[in-house]
DNA sequence: AACAACTACTTTGCATGCAAAATAAATTAT
DNA sequence: ATAATTTATTTTGCATGCAAAGTAGTTGTT
């Protein structure tokens, strides 16, 4: 019986059961914003950075190419956003908030309150330690990319 | 500028980012065995319990159910296993692995020595701990279900 | 025994995640 | 300047993840 294979001891299955928790614990709370978790990590990026390239919210929210067409699609569709060719070079997309988008903002603050409420049983400084410790494995992957 | 929204203070964020590194990091590692992540980690329930019920399959893995459906017609159609209606209960199913699945398991032992290996900046330590805050918020997340 | 309530699974519809191919436009090389 | 190459984004095909609806088969009630 090796230990190696056993699931308790993978920390990839953490992360692909924790990764996946989080998602369901947001859809109640986005409900009234009616996005997806995805969407509220896009609009995330853009409520801080507006008028950013598709190339640099990519690089932001690590979110696929191909998933982010279609996310940009839906929430342009829902009056968040619109995307716009640049000028200068036409390969490249802005995508700026709309004036409904950027109001949007004011009831998603309440959202990070809410999930942090869901996980009271974890000290701010546990919090804080995970946090570290989740950029160095993060900055392992980008090391091990280069393979 | 809220803090509370930047994308770099998100918990979350982090989980989504990490648990796709780790599916990306797998899928090379996997090629050899033609399996994706999470048919790995039904692989990995059932080298450890073979012959349980979907159900606890589905406890142990924390994969969807929809989803395992259609994975376990994909690894019996490759050989590794087969379902078989409970005698008692015909409701129950229980999965069984063939002996080409449990021969796999000898190919599949080479894989978490190869994940580590590119996790190597992480010190045995560091990971230890991580296992022990993710498994607290792991613990935070069965509680908060019960909202 | 007949019916209501519950269980174990599967199916369905929608939203990604991922790799690879396809497009279009800009840049570099010859 | 024209071809070859590179860059930005979209499209495509396949594999989940998730919620909700649908199916059998069981158990509890009266």
């Amino acid at each position: 019986m090796s230990e190696l294979l056993k699931l308790e001891n993978q920390l990839c299955h953490r992360f692909y059961t924790l990764s996946n928790a989080f998602t369901r614990a947001y859809r109640p709370l986005l409900k009234a914003l009616d996005i997806t978790y995805p969407q509220y990590v896009t609009l995330m990026a853009l409520w801080e950075h507006d008028g950013i390239t598709i190339a640099e919210l990519l690089d932001r929210t690590a979110i696929d190419g191909g998933a982010m067409s279609l996310i940009l699609k839906k929430l342009q569709d829902k009056g968040f956003l619109v995307v716009t060719k640049d000028k200068a070079d036409k390969r490249v997309k802005r995508v700026q908030l709309t004036e409904t988008g950027k109001k949007k903002k004011a009831i998603a603050e309440a959202v990070p309150a809410q999930m942090l409420c869901k996980l009271n049983g974890m000290t701010a400084d546990e919090s804080r330690t995970l946090k570290v410790l989740l950029d160095k494995l993060g900055g392992c992957f980008e090391n091990a990319d280069l393979n």
